[in-house]
DNA sequence: ATCTCCTGTGTAATCGATTCCACGAGGAGG
DNA sequence: CCTCCTCGTGGAATCGATTACACAGGAGAT
């Protein structure tokens, strides 16, 4: 493959010359800029991104550790990363983290052995000596979903109590009182907060959530379907299942289909994190949706922010309800349908409608 | 951050002993060995693999142009990609073409750029002359579902033709006469091979196959929409429609329930490439399933073979039917619920017993 | 006409590793 | 005791770019 000592000898300049050229510097002279040009097409010269990195010590290059690369949530946002970082010229490498600290922790270590100019992660737990050591060294890091506490570093998430409030508020107005939430695991910001902004908006209604009524899983499929066996088994079993993220509510359902009882006339079914097959599931699954796209387009410019010298920022996006019909019927104003007695509490929160979307596929 | 140098100053001893020691390169002392090994830990020393790379001539990288990351399909073989590939050593830069040439086309040579060792693609088109060109310029190179004819490139890919004809076999059986396809682009391979394998099973059954029963798709959602709201205002709108990929069917299903029709009562669907979400949409899908994860797998050996030296070999591996609802319902044998005379014809091809599976969720 | 200053260019150092080659010490064989 | 290997080691070249510095030559100022 041709090097810039070819171009150099091609076009009858010095490698300096043809540098500058390629890295539009003022000071050369439009002759010889076209002479470089015209050698460089003659022979498809195409500059070495390893050697240029390792004189400037830039590789123009993300990466991008991802909690679950198979969880739709996680895909949408890697999406939306690339985009951004393309138009800003960067290119990103994606770490495929499955949910397991270990493999979280190669990836990192991958990564910054190839010098990317800046990290963005979930991370799958409560923060690895490296990351930790990581963040304190400097490198340019950014947390997009979930964080860790204790750092300085920008966080890029959505706030999701809004929308859960507005959950609770429909459900508690369709006249269910048992609900149960399927949460993540405790080590994740995300698999905590979710079910604090659960108990709380709960608590609103005068409503409480028993330990029994609290199952752990892991943001995996399977362990929503043990989590939902588990509450299917109670003596009083819940008439709400909330799943804290998409895969887990597939589980939920699964678990559910596999007792033979229906969705949601024998028990209610919601999930945080919306994906487009929620429309088409049997039924359409009511969940909480996060404003994706933004959120990887905001912690890309706030990566790049702080790789260029600027202040980056942190970010909270508003989450919003989507409400189909697997919690129950409920007529255009969402109250009144469920059992009597069953409306708003005096002093509960108002529902903004701008938060709340009702999508009747 | 410390470089060999202040290892070989921390140890005594100079760089080359300590690249020595790195590479485990057999003529070091055990006791210069353990000096350097003490003082790559204590300085937390990590190699450069920008300048690793420049010198050897290997990134240990390998690049993965995807045709479109939102497809679950593609995220679960760029996860058994890139898992093959930790196994063998390498890392993987992912490419997202989102099916457009043009983004294809960035990202195979930002990945050349970067000098990645080896290239796995799945074109989204019938070859650009920059992918030609580095076909030919000797990248070490795998195609993966899709390919292009005529160069001298290993492929790895599935096999649906005989899904294609256990699938018909199953449709004639349930009585189905009029059968319609919704295609991806001609320019790729399963864009034409699909539509071909479709055209020659129903050939087998004295079906045939008229242009307007062949909808013009791109393998996204939208277009799978717009092709079924062609043939539903056919004067005689198919029986059933057999999407080419997942998303055209999603598109599909929202075209047709958009109409107020059901599946299968009102149509009957079915779809290339089966992915977790059709067991839980309503009515759950019956698909052509590919061996994604063994696909991924098989491209990454193919490929790491051709980067070491040694001679890779293409592979085709078989896609089965996964028999669910959206055909409608027939009893186990399969055959027989259809209206009369619907039996398969004499010379008709068997349906091998360990290629069709009947999924009841 | 001489002195500056500016513009365009080339030479060489540099980034952080790997690796060829030379060399000294020490053991084996004669 | 001398020669010849082998083993362990260090010096220096190298990979392909970027860039500091030096410098030649022409324009403008005095």
């Amino acid at each position: 493959m041709a090097g810039i000592k070819d171009v150099a000898a091609e076009a009858g300049v010095s490698v300096a010359t043809v540098s500058r050229v390629l890295n539009d510097h003022p000071s050369v002279s439009p002759d010889a800029r076209s002479r470089v040009l015209a050698a460089v097409a003659a022979l498809g010269y195409r500059p070495n991104a390893v050697a240029r990195s390792l004189r400037t010590d830039q590789t123009r290059a993300l990466g991008l550790v991802i909690s679950d690369v198979l969880n739709p949530y996680f895909t949408e946002l890697a999406r939306s990363v690339e985009e951004e970082a393309r138009a800003l010229g960067y290119s990103v490498v994606i770490g495929n983290a499955d949910e397991r600290p270990d493999l979280q922790d190669h990836h990192v270590r991958t990564l910054l052995d190839r010098r990317i100019d800046g990290l963005l992660v979930s991370p799958a737990d409560g923060g690895s000596p490296l990351m930790l050591e990581a963040a304190r060294a400097g490198t340019p890091m950014v947390f997009v979903d979930r964080w860790i506490p204790g750092l300085d570093v920008p966080v890029v998430r959505a706030d999701g109590r809004g929308a859960v409030r507005d959950l609770v508020a429909h459900l508690h107005g369709l006249g269910h009182r048992r609900l149960a939430i399927i949460a993540g695991p405790a080590a994740t910001t995300t698999g905590s907060e979710r079910v604090e902004a659960f108990r709380a908006a709960l608590a609103e209604y005068g409503v409480g959530l028993p330990d029994a009524y609290v199952g752990q899983g892991d943001f995996q499929a399977e362990s929503g379907r043990r989590a939902t066996e588990r509450f299917l088994d109670l003596p009083e079993p819940p008439e709400v299942v909330f799943a804290a993220d998409n895969l887990m509510a597939l589980g939920a359902l699964d678990a559910i289909r596999a007792r033979g009882m229906r969705v949601p006339e024998d028990i209610a079914l919601a999930a945080f994190d919306d994906i487009p097959w929620f429309v088409h599931t049997d039924p359409p699954v009511t969940a909480v949706a996060q404003p994706t796209g933004e959120l990887g387009r905001a912690a890309v410019r706030a990566l790049v922010d702080r790789i260029e010298g600027r202040t980056p920022r942190s970010v909270t996006l508003p989450a919003r309800l989507v409400v189909r019909r697997s919690c129950g019927e409920s007529d255009e104003g969402g109250e009144g349908t469920g059992r009597p007695g069953a409306g708003a509490p005096a002093g509960a929160p108002e529902t903004p409608a701008s938060r709340v979307q009702r999508s009747t596929p």
